[in-house]
DNA sequence: TACCGCTTGTGAACGCATGCACAAAGTCGC
DNA sequence: GCGACTTTGTGCATGCGTTCACAAGCGGTA
């Protein structure tokens, strides 16, 4: 029991199991972590790691449009934050911009490539081929990103050996060999919530490192597994959570209805 | 452009512009933000709303199952987080539970509901009616929670009229009247990339002032609109970092495989 | 009623992440 | 070749979030 954990990203979720953050603090930890490991693999920050995602993309988007260069300033507004949070995010990964100059936009994608281990390409297993399923499996956005979806698993007779984006749909009977043959490195769970841990387990049993959890379920997994989790009603209600805030302080602040309170439209007024 | 801002919910990611969290600190900015407000709507941390939308759901568990009351222990475990942290983010919405007992079940589901927002039920309209959009309005659990779909939207005339979990796709022309006469307040983008940011104009002038995007892209959109970001490549991406990270660091550790190099399945060997 | 054990609620400390501001470093123009 | 300008990379301060640890408070019990 101890040794299971929440899993992470929600909003600033920090867990409280080790992270890539903490690799260089001591770990209270008994087996393994070597306090030779500090060396390589920088600790990076989470909350970085999730950023880096986003400007590779923003910078393959600039690629495909012909960009060469590009200074911290436009890729902080393409991607939407800060240009120092990016200049400390890239700094992470060493320094491969040019004073006065910028990042080339190829030499970046390809260090955040390779910090993120996109150089290897990382199958992608789905269990649970329903309507979510279904919409993930069809997604082209995957193997164009480095994500092959190499099986896809069910439980329902009527869909084994159903071809779904062009893939047929396994039994999850099959999981370990499966997934050990096609070397399987992410999972990812679109069972109805009763069937996700039992999946994940199977999953975590066949070698599966990593999940990617749909179900609204805490997963117990054991330590050496990564999971993060969609949770849409979790999104849903921190929106729902913002909405009433602003109705309250709006109610607060004078008697005018919640809605265009004298802000004009995003520019702040000085 | 000062006043646009990326959107929130990556990991760990605290936005520039003023949160829940920051009301009660001196902000510079010029309009609204009167003190007044302080004393209503306590400032209650990002990460800290979200883990109560999963207490919630934790918790209607329990009800379901007949729990009366919940120490803070086992409502932890439940959800996957330290007690400390849990009975803090109880505290950020009062004082309901017993010393020496612990939180009647019902009490709580109550005061998170109302912290969240959820007496109020919130309209969502789903835009993008492809894979994802049908798998969205065909899901049952929204409604369940109080976010009922009460819109669909698309472009594809072939689409127009034709019924998805029970409700016509309109066209997104029909955003401003359709969105106002229904009382939308949840917009959700599924569509294709290029065409997010173009719908999410809309819906924020059809006076939507949450948005829930799951295209690809960073929506620039005004202060007073909130957005959240579901983007699976980046989660995807993240977990592909751990991967690389754990492998490095058992190349440098020992010259032992990647998998199960001698920790006992989950268990700290003490 | 008084005591005892259990659990809450929170003050305080710590650590991570963010944002600022500037020195270092390189380029471009002359 | 030199100076001015531009942009990176980072030390530092600040603030938020997490965690610890314990006093306060409540129910049960004698
Ligand atoms: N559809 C959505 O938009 C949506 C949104 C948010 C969350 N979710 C969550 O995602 C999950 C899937 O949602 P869905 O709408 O696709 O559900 P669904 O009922 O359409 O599909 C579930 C699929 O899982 C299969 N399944 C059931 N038990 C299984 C098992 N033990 N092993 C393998 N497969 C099994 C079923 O045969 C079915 O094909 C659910 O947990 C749901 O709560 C879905
Ligand atoms: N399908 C997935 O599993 C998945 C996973 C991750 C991200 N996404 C993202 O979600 C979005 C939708 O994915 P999808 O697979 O459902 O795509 P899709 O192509 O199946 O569906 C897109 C839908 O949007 C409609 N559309 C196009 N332009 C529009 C406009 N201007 N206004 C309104 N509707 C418009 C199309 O008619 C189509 O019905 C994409 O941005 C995709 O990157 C999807």
């Amino acid at each position: 029991m101890a040794a299971q954990r929440g899993q992470r990203n929600g909003v600033g979720d920090t867990p409280p199991a080790p992270t890539a953050a903490e690799i260089t603090a001591p770990i209270p930890r008994v087996v393994a972590e070597v306090p030779a490991a500090r060396e390589r693999a920088r600790a990076i920050p989470e909350a970085a790691v999730a950023r880096l995602a986003v400007y590779l993309r923003v910078l393959s988007g600039m690629q495909d449009q012909g960009s060469g260069t590009v200074s911290s300033e436009e890729l902080a507004v393409a991607a939407g934050v800060n240009s120092a949070k990016l200049r400390k995010d890239l700094s992470y990964i060493g320094s491969y911009g040019t004073r006065g100059v910028g990042y080339e936009v190829a030499v970046l994608i390809e260090e955040i490539e390779r910090i993120l281990g996109l150089t290897r390409k990382q199958s992608v297993a789905v269990v649970g081929i329903g309507n979510l399923g279904h919409a993930l499996a069809n997604y082209g956005g995957f193997p164009g990103r480095g994500f092959p979806v190499t099986a896809l698993f069910d439980v329902d007779p009527d869909l084994i050996g159903v071809p779904v984006g062009g893939l047929p749909v396994e039994h999850i009977d099959d999981i370990p060999t499966i997934c050990a043959e096609r070397e399987v490195s992410i999972g990812v769970i679109a069972t109805p919530p009763p069937a996700a841990q039992t999946v994940c387990d199977r999953l975590v049993e066949a070698g599966v490192q990593c999940i990617l959890n749909f179900a609204p379920v805490v997963l117990q997994v054991p330590d050496h597994v990564e999971v993060r989790k969609v949770d849409l009603a979790v999104e849903l209600q921190v929106l729902s959570f913002h909405v009433a805030r602003r109705a309250d302080n709006a109610a607060a602040t004078n008697g005018v209805a919640p809605e265009f309170n004298g802000k004009v439209n995003g520019m702040v007024v000085t």
